[in-house]
DNA sequence: TGGAGTGACCGTAACGGTTCAGAACCAATT
DNA sequence: AATTGGTTCTGAACCGTTACGGTCACTCCA
């Protein structure tokens, strides 16, 4: 029976013909893909944990780009991709256990994450993206820490000294508000605590005392946050020069609060983002573009590449510090130079 | 065994701590999905087949919004959303026999599409949403026709005589330039069919000879194909005061080749579009808006209402006309009237 | 004290495929 | 005639779970 299904050759095709015959007759709807996933260990699919709303995942380009790139890996092997239902709110991990599927790909989730430790526990391989960084599981990403580490540098070699931080959460309480040194230090969000740890480095090093820089947080990833944010930043602190957002969609709402304010960007406010996603192209954003297609592919990949089995593998893509029309040396530059920063 | 993991109440603590203790021991990892899957006739999941290169429905902003609206629903009822790979190039239906789900949803798909086809002969209920309309399938869509003709009829009041079409595929081949009226009667696709169906039937009523109206097909759906479409037209009929495009998309790029080539919108031409995505509300685009999200939202919930049985059944979701700013009556409607259409 | 009633626990039979060993058959070779 | 080789076909085991019915010990009440 199953022969004459999946292996034509293997019978005559008198007998191919009859089989195939009769299973018409009795209403037979072809093999049921469980019971043979069962048999062959072999579900065809791979699922995807996102922790976070699901339609946030189509609301966030660069999320949907990571989407797309894993889709396209997905496609070109054949292989089915289950978005598991995994809210933050839900607790319920249920939806991860009875997943059918041979392989799951995380995407940036915080390290304390629930639902990605039972996917650790399942006995099927795992690509983790972006976040968390385990040891000894595969992942794909980028080096966040150097990526924003240079941007802070070319914005303190164009004079910037006052500065103000725009981030997104760091862990999964939601903290609208201004953050300590220990919360940065503590974030569950590895891929934010890497960010601000390289601006950290690079304005220490430029002599700014990193503990008295405003760094201020958003739970929620839109521009409604970045404007929110940037006014809670102005207000406390209207003589900084450059205001630094941990992602595009937070400078784009930064830039929207600067304009209501008459702040010309950058004649009076330098505004820096980061995943250089379109949006941010078009509005001459300076930022740091990311390759979100391409570490979903990798992912992808990775995950669905059978041979080399020499765990853990770890994949780090380049990024590129794109300069454009929202950073410029303060204007104030030479009367900061006489005060000190 | 299982009721330890999956039925607390049915036993004793002590004996479930004593067998999850010496599951815990044997590194047993919980029960396997498949297994139960098969056993439970539950898979927990449902199919999206969108017969079109994947990446697709992540760029088009009306799929987009459909998906996201699908998991939606998929994420409320805790059920997982498995993309189905069916990319159009490969004939491959395997991908659907291989799926372990309970159900599928199709999207926008040709009438005689061979994965269609595959999906209908499993034992599953199927949601078509758009296209093709089967009888004894259930459906979510809306009425093409008579959105498409509310839209006419509101540029004939404003005078339009003379009039461009620019649509999207029509079948599976790849026609890039005019469709006879025959083509038109014949498309594989439903709602494009039906969208010409009802310009058709408004401008006849308006006194114009439809088999005389240029109508321009696009195989590619992006605002490129809305460029070149809209210059063929534009080519061969100068005099035209309108272009009526299928989608946003098109329109938008019709949009382009307008003002490349010095034309005023609306002044010198009148361009109309169809979905009502957010780029074309941004742009004041004159369209037709359909409820995308919701959509995906309904078409879910039809999938996975396991009441209500008395099939086949079909929602019908409201559009809305959106006036913009891109159609006004034609600059030459005095002399139009005057030597007639 | 016996019998019914209750609750906890356990054994077994599907679920629907795939796979593989070996039976049956036929033809060719020794 | 017996052995060998090769092909086609059949049957049984197995994948891991859940549903179900049966066993057993224990309690309660007459």
């Amino acid at each position: 029976m199953s022969n004459a299904y999946n292996r034509p050759d293997q019978l005559s095709p008198e007998l191919r013909r009859r089989v195939l015959e009769t299973a018409r007759r009795l209403g037979y709807p072809g093999p049921d893909p469980v019971a043979r996933s069962l048999r062959t260990r072999k579900a065809g699919a791979v699922g995807l944990l996102l922790t976070e709303n699901l339609s946030y995942a189509f609301r966030d380009p660069a999320a949907l780009g990571f989407l797309e790139g894993l889709a396209l890996a997905c496609e070109d092997a054949g292989t089915g991709l289950m978005l598991i239902p995994a809210s933050p709110e839900r607790e319920d991990v249920a939806a991860v256990h009875r997943a059918g599927v041979d392989g799951f790909v995380v995407y940036s989730v915080p390290d304390d994450d629930p639902h990605l430790a039972a996917v650790l526990e399942r006995p099927v391989p795992t690509v983790v993206c972006d976040q968390p960084d385990l040891t000894n599981v595969d992942r794909v990403g980028i080096d966040d820490r150097s990526a924003m580490n240079e941007l802070a540098r070319h914005l303190i070699a164009m004079g910037h000294r006052r500065i103000g931080v725009v981030c997104m959460r760091l862990a999964r309480d939601r903290n609208d508000g201004y953050v300590s040194v220990d919360r940065q230090h503590a974030a569950h969000f590895h891929v934010q605590r890497s960010r601000l740890a390289g601006l950290a480095m690079a304005f220490s090093e430029a002599g700014v005392d990193w503990s008295r820089v405003p760094v201020v947080e958003r739970f929620d990833h839109n521009t409604a946050s970045g404007e929110s944010a940037a006014a809670q930043v102005l207000d406390r602190d209207p003589t900084i020069t450059a205001l630094i957002c941990t992602s595009d969609i937070l400078a784009l709402g930064a830039m929207n609060e600067a304009k209501r304010r008459g702040l010309r960007v950058p004649e009076d406010l330098t505004v820096t983002g980061f995943d250089g996603i379109h949006e941010a192209e078009r509005a001459g954003l300076t930022t740091v573009r990311q390759p979100v297609l391409e570490k979903g592919r990798a992912a992808g990949k990775l995950l669905l590449d059978v041979g080399e089995r020499t765990r853990p593998r770890s994949v780090n893509l380049s990024t590129e510090l794109i300069t454009g029309r929202t950073a410029s040396a303060p204007r104030t530059i030479t009367e900061e130079r006489w005060f000190g920063p």
